[in-house]
DNA sequence: ATACATGCAAACACTTTGCAGCACA
DNA sequence: TGTGCTGCAAAGTGTTTGCATGTAT
């Protein structure tokens, strides 16, 4: 019988494990600040200076669908990634734009509270709290 | 005695009322679905064809730090406008991008939760509830 | 009269995409 | 050995800015 490749694994699609993606799953895990997708670009450059921003954001992507790694969608501002991959908040400072993690229990039955949602169905929130960062606190 | 404009009010900036700014601000109060940026230019334009986008960015951005309309930053999308001006959470559509109001009570308590926030000085909040609006959930 | 506002175009920040060649499985 | 991935460049999207001119007050 010729089982072409491997016809029983159906849990992941075909991904090949590349040095750049490597790098870049490194260097977020690595970088515990919520990198942003040039931060990313440039530790990983260090060590493999002929990478393009477009594999960089290309792997950004597969691994935040696989959900390696959590992209925070920050309004107004580049996308950061997280490699805290639990549900939880996070905080975005106004002046610089950092955002951070904040330790707050995540609100599973949120939508419950929502009386009308315009026939929106509902399956998932998030919550950005804004105000100044440390840093910026002292300016 | 001579002074010069109105040296009394130092409340608010001076600031002209041109036909451009009323229009884009009649825009956003008559359009009630978080125009984007794009969709006030397209209306004023009707009205006023000359008008280029920079002179709507520019007029969005005075009446939203006025307070005259809200602006909803949404992550990954352009900005949107809102007529309605209370402070109240919105519902983002995962596949149009469409943006709508929820109605649901504000939490003015909500950072109150929050355990550690890594020393931001937390001075506001946002909501976003992510979901299928009503149309792309027929598709 | 003067300074804020406009229109235009260019620049900007961030991200995606088309394509030819490369390399992992 | 084939197709997923890479690097490059170009294009795309949304927004801001420099500058000369215009206009509300």
């Amino acid at each position: 019988m010729s089982v072409t490749t491997n016809a029983n694994d159906t849990t992941r699609a075909a991904t090949r494990n590349t040095i750049q993606r490597a790098l870049v799953l490194e260097a977020v895990r690595s970088l515990h600040n919520h990198p942003t997708s040039a931060d990313v670009y440039e530790v990983v450059r260090e060590r493999h200076p002929n990478i393009s921003r477009a594999t960089v954001y290309r792997n950004l992507g597969v691994l935040a669908s696989r959900g390696d790694v959590l992209r925070v969608e920050v309004p107004n501002g580049a996308d950061r990634y997280d490699f805290f991959n639990e549900p939880h908040y996070h905080a975005l400072c106004r002046s610089c734009g950092q955002v951070s993690d904040v330790d707050m229990p995540y609100q599973n039955d949120l939508a419950d509270q929502v009386r009308d949602a315009q026939g929106f169905a509902i399956d998932g929130h998030q919550i950005i709290f804004e105000g100044l960062c440390p840093s910026c606190q002292k300016r």
